[in-house]
DNA sequence: TGACATTGGTTCTACTTCGAACTAAATTGG
DNA sequence: CCAATTTAGTTCGAAGTAGAACCAATGTCA
């Protein structure tokens, strides 16, 4: 069992990698008056016109029952509303109000920007060889759940 | 502003990768009966004399708001202990009790075993390619912070 | 068509999370 | 030696999280 240590600094350094985008990101999220699911559902309800819970739930990896939860103060605070499904009944669309349009159009950007600054002078070639590691290692995961 | 999507598709696959780990990890995690964040200081204070809250807080990295409810919830289970700093009275040294020391010796080689699993075939060279590419990435959000 | 399984969402419980306010115990400086 | 600051932990509030139980609507199929 020597080899047992080989895969841990590659696991440690997974996390950590993540661990400081996240801290980063959520902070400036944050710092927007919004909270990160909150943020990741108004941006992936923007330009759009609203889609099934369960759609926006498989879309931001947040399962049913947090979902509902999100969206209610999500709802409260009048960014987003749920419409009636047409065909079925046990549906509900989810889609952003005008307001919540507004919230997107000023905080997407504005995040983008952050994320960008991160990026900035980084190559396309490294972006690539980046992209590459981690989809190979997102495989050794998924595969036991496949 | 086309530059604007060049990064997107790195942050989604950070995203995805950490997230698939942490799918697969916790879900194995929480069938030895524990959650990711026991888990973590179980793991921590194993083969050690104890530390304090504060040096487990750094090592796990768990707020120390939250560790005292997480290592209260330990306590109740009879895995952990509290005991006085010999010097310094606002200190307290947590550590395993017996019970936790065998959970220890049952838990971490369990949960090791299974992510030796998912690393299985891979070699030392991809090993050293992912982690580049890791510690490459996570400097980008953490010369944020220096 | 009618029993049965599946699917979409909500509710509930236990837990984690951060940040900020707070108490107690050191430490530092004048 | 005492006041001001720092450090160690706890407490509190708002929020997110998974998983399980649950209800209602839909689909399946015999």
């Amino acid at each position: 069992m020597s080899k047992q240590a080989e895969f841990l600094p590659t696991v440690q350094a997974l996390v950590q990698c993540y661990q400081a985008f996240e801290l980063d990101s959520a902070a400036h999220i944050r710092a927007l008056g919004l909270t990160p699911p909150q943020f990741d559902i108004i941006a992936t309800l923007g330009n759009t016109s609203g889609m099934t819970a369960t759609v926006l739930g498989e879309k931001t990896l947040i399962t049913k029952g947090t979902l509902t939860g999100v969206v209610d103060r999500l709802v409260e605070r009048g960014w987003v509303e749920r419409a009636a499904h047409d065909s079925d009944r046990r549906c509900q669309i989810v889609r952003l109000t005008p307001s919540g349009e507004a919230l997107f159009a000023q905080a997407f950007p504005a995040h983008m920007a952050h994320l960008a600054a991160c990026f900035a002078g980084v190559s396309a070639a490294e972006h690539a060889r980046w992209q590459t590691a981690l989809h190979e290692l997102k495989r050794l995961f998924k595969k036991e759940t496949l």
